[in-house]
DNA sequence: TATTTGAACAATTGAGTTATTTGTTCAAAT
DNA sequence: ATTTGAACAAATAACTCAATTGTTCAAATA
């Protein structure tokens, strides 16, 4: 299955309907007419519905995690990458409302479990973002001396678990005001001095 | 129901049971025969399956709250507390099988969402409890001026989050360094000073 | 050759039925 | 005030059957 133009639009169209109708209700003939061709044409690009399903969610999933590393690189300071990296990454979903459609109807895609995680490569990637901002920050004398790996780990976590609130359960306003008090506590933790 | 010794009895034995064969596989009489007695005798003191089912993970959950609210009682220092009460708190269910039989079999009960949250006014105390540590430490001048509502919300979040990942997902033992790690980062971010 | 299609096939699903189990009630007994 | 056995009602499990839908493939098309 190579990532053809062609295959590209059967993503997009299967992302769209995937959002309306959910993965059951949804049917190849959907998609199908969706993205204007027959449903047995479909299987010339893609495995099976499940298949198509997870790339669909796997490609919206690392056009996220690619834009925010290319805000990232815009900033110099770790601080400021740091801050970048919370407010972009935590805001990017609620300007894709299909993906959003997605995660409240299928709300296994954000897991707090590693062994459950279908799209953990993807998450891996994000991770590396969040570590190589830690280690930026320690090298440069700006942070304390952290367990990275764990403190990467739980930073990812707390994110995962902040999408969670927000984004699937719906949870008010409150959580945007939760975020940004914990994003300042914790980078609080990591400074080694105010200035 | 009045809370007589005859209701606690079946309250335990209920917790057994439903921690053996989970909720929909235990029958009444299953909790009648650990309780020694006939199951229509059971509905003399509850009101029906589910609500004994609740009642018992309730009873279970306020006992949790009030030995962590005793541990911490017994520290002076608000960062002594805040230390009693994250490490008290989290590690409480190592000891306790048959309520994490039932939490692993029933993942509902410790949910991100407040809608969600069957056992939302037992949380609320135990939310009190790292209020009311935060407050101190704010009037001692130890902690910084944090928003009080957002930061207990905020750590009480992350608290079940871990609690999930610890006991529902079944993690590997990294998740205590990082609960370890986590803490010590998010108490350098209240404490105004190093000593 | 690379794509696309319609028709056929196989697997899954949904509705409907029945028998059995199980939650709940209650009058009678202790 | 408690406890029980018997009866009833509700939920469940097993099964069938028809319809839908995922998947394959030989033939058509560009």
């Amino acid at each position: 299955m190579p990532t053809t133009d062609k295959t590209r639009e059967i993503l997009a169209a299967a992302l769209k309907v995937f959002a309306r109708y959910g993965f059951k209700k949804t049917t190849m003939e959907d998609v199908a007419a969706e993205a204007g061709m027959t449903k047995s044409n479909i299987y010339f690009y893609v495995a099976g519905k499940r298949e198509l399903y997870e790339h669909a969610i796997r490609n919206a999933l690392i056009q996220w995690r690619d834009s925010v590393a290319e805000a990232i690189s815009e900033k110099e300071d770790a601080v400021e990458k740091f801050r970048v990296m919370a407010s972009m990454s935590f805001e990017y979903l609620s300007h894709q409302q299909d993906l959003r459609s997605i995660l409240i109807m299928d709300p296994g895609i954000f897991t707090l479990s590693h062994a459950e995680d279908r799209f953990y490569e993807i998450n891996q990637g994000a991770m590396l973002l969040i570590k190589d901002i830690l280690l930026q920050g320690i090298s440069e004398g700006r942070f304390y001396e952290v367990d990275v790996e764990h403190t990467t780990e739980f930073l990812f976590s707390i994110y995962i678990m902040f999408l969670i609130k927000t984004y699937v359960k719906s949870e008010g306003s409150s959580t945007f005001r939760m975020y940004e008090e914990g994003t300042a506590l914790i980078l609080r933790g990591l400074c080694r001095k105010d200035t």
